[in-house]
DNA sequence: CGAATTTGACCAGCGC
DNA sequence: GCGCTGGTCAAATTCG
């Protein structure tokens, strides 16, 4: 394929699947979402249930190449809003327990390309037309066996340009490099 | 030749 | 109970 990895850009210091409340990750790198300090002023997109994308304003937006993280949770209950969901991972719901929750962070990021290297072999798995956006979903899946690390990739619905990946789960392994 | 990607079909969960 | 959406798997194809 002509993977448009030729801009390669080295902006990787990017890693967030190290988050993990209970995880026990040999690496213990305490780089975690510390060196993301505009990610605490996205604890919501604002996307309204009829599709209008609320953006935080321009101001409070730096032109920063990646930005905007969410962890969200599949709340099945009340599906009005997409990304509305801010739940702590292993929290119940009232009278609504999970059978096991996962670490899922969502991403958005501006780029031409999905590809994203972000340090993970990616292998696709699938594709999907989400009816709440004109653009397929990608399903990736980590390369790396044993990994149950998933990532999902579909396009902004309001700007094409920009990406929105969802990381499931931790990597139990170290990075490619 | 081997590995990764592609597309379609199938399955599961939830809503109405 | 049926329909819809989302997610995953599998076989075939293509690229390196």
């Amino acid at each position: 394929m002509s993977s448009g990895n030729s801009h390669n850009n080295n902006n990787n210091n990017f890693m967030p699947m190290n988050q993990s409340p209970d995880n026990d990750f040999p690496d213990d790198s305490e780089s975690n979402f510390d060196q993301f300090p505009d990610l605490s002023m996205f604890d919501e997109w604002g996307l309204h249930d009829d599709g209008s994308a609320l953006m935080p304003p321009s101001e409070s937006m730096p032109r920063h190449p990646i930005y905007q993280a969410n962890e969200v949770d599949h709340d099945s209950g009340g599906s009005s809003s997409q990304f509305g969901g801010l739940t702590s991972v292993g929290e119940n719901e009232s009278g609504r327990e999970r059978k096991e929750t996962k670490e899922r962070v969502a991403f958005k990021t501006q780029s031409e390309v999905e590809i994203l290297d972000d340090g993970f072999k990616w292998r696709k798995y699938g594709k999907k037309m989400v009816k709440n956006s004109p653009n397929p979903r990608n399903y990736y899946r980590c390369s790396v066996e044993g990994c149950p690390v998933k990532k999902r990739v579909e396009r902004d619905r309001e700007d094409p340009r920009f990406v929105i990946t969802t990381y499931e789960g931790i990597h139990n392994h170290q990075s490619s490099f």
